[in-house]
DNA sequence: CTGAAAGCGCTAACAT
DNA sequence: ATGTTAGCGCTTTCAG
């Protein structure tokens, strides 16, 4: 690998002057500037990065800490993130937390050694402080962090369509089935925009929360039980999780349970899944997440002011399973 | 941030003392050992990576070079790289090349500039010689690239394995359905394995070719016309790749047409998608596949030698859709 | 066991 | 417009 030095010696100038061409080449006239890319083409020559960032302190590299990119909305997210990067000349250190919150911790401080211009934080901690004092621009996506710009779908607003949905397929019993509550302000305000639907169209506000073991188990009995209660015989299920959406509906069909026959069902997240299984769902904006999370990274590495929070809508997607006609 | 120079003149050594204690701590004594590491905590320090790598020429940083994450089977892939890289302390650089050669020559040359210590590389560029005189460790999953070793799926096996099980569920005119044939030895691989079991079980072997722009718009007539062929009615029906199979049965099922009362449908990739669509199909060991080709390109690192073509088992998945009882 | 000093490849004053 | 030179933060001989 040539270096700098090696273009110099051989355009007859001194390593200033190739530098100059490779950043300010305005600075240099025609002349040199003809024979420094000569140089440069003979000797196949290619700027050392490291050797840059180490002088300039910008490495034009971006951390991006996502619990697993092979769960479909956060391989999307990903995907979406690097391009805009990319787009914007900027590289992507990938790391992948599993939801684990010391491999966070460890992350971020690896991308701390690194000297990463910036973090997209799509952070499972329940923790938060951990963040609170890092000398680093970072963006939080679809987590809200005291005194860290965040983007996130609305999920107050998803939960409102997701009630009026489910109502206005003709359910009189809905309900929301949820996580166990935690720190993450998503689920919350999905289960917010909910109830506050519910109870604007005169329905009751019922909730069913499962574990993270009986998600992933697929141990949903409570809901089917539930749609067997006489006082309150379920007939309309908001699950929070395309996934989720989709073990259910297996989970009723294995008992002979149809959407939308014997009850209406929607997802959250919008997914390509739902499409191939005909579940309605609500959702979100994943790639136009990721980014406005790189814009604004960027604009605060760039000393820019941005906002605090941003919030794109989410939105419907209906199909058969909360269709009237039953 | 503090430097090594200020841990240094705080414990009262030199910077060479603290670099030791960094990379070869039993060279200093216990007592300096204690001050130096007590410097380093009270100035929360944290070496510079970027100088390091620039000093030893190794940045433990790999890139990777893939179409795009938000394609279930990349996601997955990229998921299992990271996740081998972490363990074996290495960092990775992802890029998102969207199948576009162009892109992937800069990528490239980007992650040459960047010092990385090697490539993974999953190539969808029709011209390999780009690749041929990199003077970088490369390993390229499931494309098969003239010196450079490769990791893949047994894909000849894996047509193999759907061309019986058609036929076992009963097939009489079984068919596979390629894409446009192109450099790709995967897809070369799957049609040779396909049509050696055919003949061997005392079929005829019969391919369907569709354009990139078919099998993305869905247009499979020639697929639902084949089956009405008096000649050569097909009734089994391989696709190689899982979104495939499930555009086809969505296609198919607008036209009344059911598996496995109307005919049979395998898939290839073995994604979580054919679970919920009750597809059968044959699965590619993905996350092995993403750890060996993260062993051996660090093999390749530490200059050790790998073979040049390893190849994992494909399996296959059986569901609904290639049941006998039809 | 520890220190001094050169150097990794590039940038950025400062000078000319 | 170009050259000189001092770093960026760390590693690594080479002495002592």
């Amino acid at each position: 690998m040539s270096t700098i030095r090696d273009v110099a010696n051989r355009a007859n100038v001194c390593v200033a002057t190739v530098s100059r061409m490779l950043n300010k080449p305005e600075m240099v006239s025609q002349s040199t500037r003809k024979r420094i890319l000569a140089a440069m083409e003979e000797l196949n020559y290619h700027p050392n990065e490291m050797a840059r960032s180490l002088s300039t302190k910008r490495t034009h590299i971006i951390g991006v800490i996502i619990p697993n990119t092979s769960l479909p909305l956060f391989g999307a997210l990903a995907d979406a993130i690097e391009s805009s990067c990319a787009d914007n000349g900027y590289k992507l250190l990938l790391c992948g937390s599993r939801g684990n919150a010391d491999k966070e911790s460890s992350m971020m401080a690896m991308l701390l050694a690194n000297k990463v211009d910036g973090i997209i934080l799509c952070a499972s901690l329940r923790n938060p402080d951990a963040y609170m004092n890092i000398d680093l621009p970072i963006v939080s996506v679809d987590r809200i962090i005291p005194n860290i710009p965040s983007v996130s779908c609305d999920n107050f607003k998803g939960g409102v369509l997701a009630a009026r949905e489910l109502i206005d397929s003709g359910c009189r019993y809905p309900v929301i089935v949820n996580n166990v509550p935690g720190t993450q302000t998503t689920a919350i305000m999905r289960s917010k925009g909910y109830k506050y639907e519910c109870e604007r169209l005169g329905y009751e506000y019922r909730e069913i929360i499962l574990t993270n073991e009986q998600f992933f188990d697929c141990e949903f009995d409570a809901i089917t039980d539930a749609m067997k209660n006489p006082d309150y015989p379920v007939d309309g299920i908001f699950i929070t999780g395309d996934t989720h959406a989709a073990n259910l509906k297996r989970f009723c069909a294995r008992r002979g349970l149809e959407t939308p026959r014997d009850y209406k069902l929607i997802g959250f997240d919008g997914t390509d899944l739902m499409d191939y299984l005909d579940l309605s769902t609500i959702s979100v904006p994943i790639v136009e997440l990721g980014a406005l999370a790189v814009e604004l990274l960027i604009k605060r590495i760039e000393k820019q002011s941005v906002p605090e929070r941003s919030l794109l809508p989410a939105s419907l997607i209906r199909r058969s399973s909360t269709s009237k006609d039953a």
